[in-house]
DNA sequence: CATTCAAAACTGCAATAGCAGATGCCCGGC
DNA sequence: GCCGGGCATCTGCTATTGCAGTTTTGAATG
């Protein structure tokens, strides 16, 4: 740990949420944004101090992290931000697609007349960001189409799993700097997604979404993404 | 919390890992063999009492529950186990099988000489226990099979994430009190399965394990996975 | 100058204590 | 007998403290 970090700077306390929260959230910004080097030390106490903690929150996120793969631990010695090289992050992007097919299919199941009704509602937005060139917003709007997606299954190993993975498409997309992924292709790809789950049809929902992130992902690593 | 539950007697303390780990295994085994009831609280003191252990590690070790789905939290009142019922169990099927399917995808790109000897071995194991009608050891080999190919991907997030699945499995198969899962056929789809990984064939891998693993679900759940 | 070994500094890890918010119980009123 | 409010209890949550194992450092030795 040299000089602090921009993502370790001092935490507003006026929160009801678990500490353990605004800690996870920081260090995942830390380690997308690329502040927290990968490989390099996170001590939890040196943590603790920066942020105004105590330790024990900062162990929890931590932990976390480590389930999610963005942090490595050695039993006694300590954590630091896991070493991710282009392969690694293509095989994330993967992991990502098949999950995300899985979210689709559930949707496609279990979708009611409000849910179909929000994913319109969030196409329009990324329709409206796309006519416009907003590329900040369509960003936004395209995630938020995403996690409405992912409410509807309402299952937790899939909302949690597919928040943590979106941590490794942001560093795969700020290392490679790309790119604006075609907005045409993915709307029209995100309207017959919304098309399949509208039709009750799971199996094809899932093979839509599932492309489709596959295609998105071969957009940031076209060498990864061969075959 | 009225009696304590088997599950919870006293922690042996000689151990050299973290004690949330241990925490983590003895709750989810509780939870896996209905010990520990779903919707029964799961207070902090009460089982770091019962264990022997200060709260800390039995924090943590919620806190992972609550992330593979199995606790659920209200943020400033407790935890409990998890309400799960078959098309909960079904749906968590469904995210095992194309996770597996993942895994079989990353073993057929990086799976080294020495893993598919291990595959071997772990299938050979297999082939002797369906001969010998032990399905003890059938099953237990069944599980060294899929871990030894899941270690291959060397992917945390998998690992983890496979790991945290194989408890809902537990769960749907005491619950449906099935059921051998016709050995034979499993350890056909085991063969063609390592074919696949041997044949560097990441394609027909994932096809065939996606395929294995959801046929052996529909044994538990037939209702839940039609079509 | 390189090596080694011991001590100091640091680390993860667990236990204890205390606070604030939520829950549940009991008692008084309708 | 049913309902509501206030108090006791319990809860999650964080901070503080301390311990044991690890890493680093620095000096003495070859």
């Amino acid at each position: 740990m040299t000089l602090a970090p921009s993502a370790l700077r001092p935490l507003a306390t006026d929160d009801i949420r678990p500490l353990a929260d605004s800690v996870y959230e920081r260090l995942v910004g830390g380690i997308v944004d690329g502040s927290l080097p990968p490989g390099g030390k996170l001590s939890e106490r040196s943590i603790a101090a920066a942020l105004g903690t105590s330790a024990q929150p900062v162990r929890e996120a931590l932990r976390r992290l480590e389930g999610e793969g963005l942090v490595e631990t050695r039993p006694r010695s300590g954590s630091s931000v896991a070493l991710m090289d282009t392969r690694r992050l293509a095989e994330m992007g993967r992991i990502r697609a098949v999950l995300e097919g899985a979210a689709a299919d559930l949707a496609a199941r279990h979708a009611t007349p409000e849910d179909l009704q929000r994913l319109e509602q969030r196409l329009d937005a990324m329709r409206d960001a796309t006519e416009y060139g907003d590329t900040a917003t369509l960003r936004l709007a395209n995630e938020a189409f995403h996690t409405a997606l992912h409410a509807i299954g309402d299952n937790p190993f899939l909302i949690r799993g597919l928040q943590a993975l979106r941590a490794y498409d942001h560093i795969g997309r700020a290392r490679v700097l790309a790119s604006d992924d075609q907005p045409r292709q993915a709307l029209a790809e995100h309207a017959a997604i919304l098309a399949a789950i509208a039709a009750r049809d799971p199996e094809a929902a899932e093979r839509q979404m599932r492309a489709h992130t596959f295609r998105s992902l071969s957009v940031a690593f076209p060498e990864e993404t061969r075959g």
